[in-house]
DNA sequence: GGTCAACTGCTGGACGGTGG
DNA sequence: CCACCGTCCAGCAGTTGACC
């Protein structure tokens, strides 16, 4: 199922991995600027840290029920270092999609059934500035079982690259990087997924898919601060 | 030398036009 | 309907350079 030769250096850079601590931008600051463009936004100025966040901050976020659904998405988004325009963009039509942010953190709809929402939404218009990049980071770490994974070029590439397929259909960019494409649908969500957790009973140290995701997300940067995988990654696309 | 701000170029997303 | 391509831009990080 896997092509073997990336599926062995994976292991090597798995057994050294480290997890990713804080990132992304000051959720107050990204706040505040969508405030000043947005300034009827009905949102906690006490649920926004000055500091970056890390991933175990989210997850506790999304079960602390005293956190609106809006201030957990900015959370989320300012975490992913989302551009403040296209927040603006995305959060001026919250009340399209906050029903939806409501269903994942009660757990009552699963990843697949979350991202034919969130599709079914951006078809109609009313979620410009978040592609699947983003709106899969609010199923990720909305949903309670946190088994809906982020799927942004890094790990949609890690995963066509490791399948050897172009499961993942994406969008080139101008200076060869490229994006996941709008005409993905829950089915390939789904595939994507679960190729993450049958990933995971390949890596010998690794128990939790979550950790998985996080290995081939690797980390951004240039030169040495880049991680190894997004490294090797380049190299072979 | 040291420091700090201005500059420069890279990163990683989305948008929108074109054309089959 | 969708693939492809160019364009935009905030946020970084590294570099430069004016000034003490």
């Amino acid at each position: 199922m896997f092509n073997e030769v990336h599926l062995r250096e994976l292991k090597k850079i798995s057994e050294e991995f480290i997890s990713q601590d804080f990132v992304g931008s000051s959720p107050l600051s990204w706040m505040m600027y969508i405030k000043k463009n947005l300034p009827n936004i009905d949102l906690d100025k006490g649920n926004f840290s000055s500091d970056t966040l890390n991933r175990k901050r989210l997850y506790d976020m999304s079960s602390n029920s005293s956190l609106s659904n809006l201030d957990f998405s900015m959370n989320v988004l300012s975490w992913g270092g989302m551009r403040r325009t296209h927040g603006v963009s995305c959060l001026n039509n919250f009340s399209d999609w906050e029903p939806l942010i409501e269903k994942l953190r009660s757990g009552s709809i699963d990843r697949s059934e979350a991202y034919l929402d969130f599709s079914f939404i951006r078809k109609s218009g009313k979620l410009k500035g978040m592609g699947p990049a983003f709106f899969t980071k609010l199923i990720f770490f909305g949903h309670p079982d946190h088994n809906g994974f982020i799927m942004d070029q890094w790990t949609a590439r890690s995963v066509n690259l490791l399948l050897d397929t172009q499961l993942v259909k994406m969008v080139s960019q101008k200076n060869g990087s490229s994006s996941v494409s709008d005409f993905n649908n829950e089915i390939i969500y789904e595939k994507f997924c679960s190729t993450i957790e049958d990933l995971t009973l390949k890596l010998n140290n690794i128990t939790d898919p979550k950790i998985t995701e996080e290995i081939i997300f690797s980390n951004g940067g240039r030169g040495e601060k880049k991680g190894k995988w997004r490294r090797y990654l380049l190299q072979q696309t």
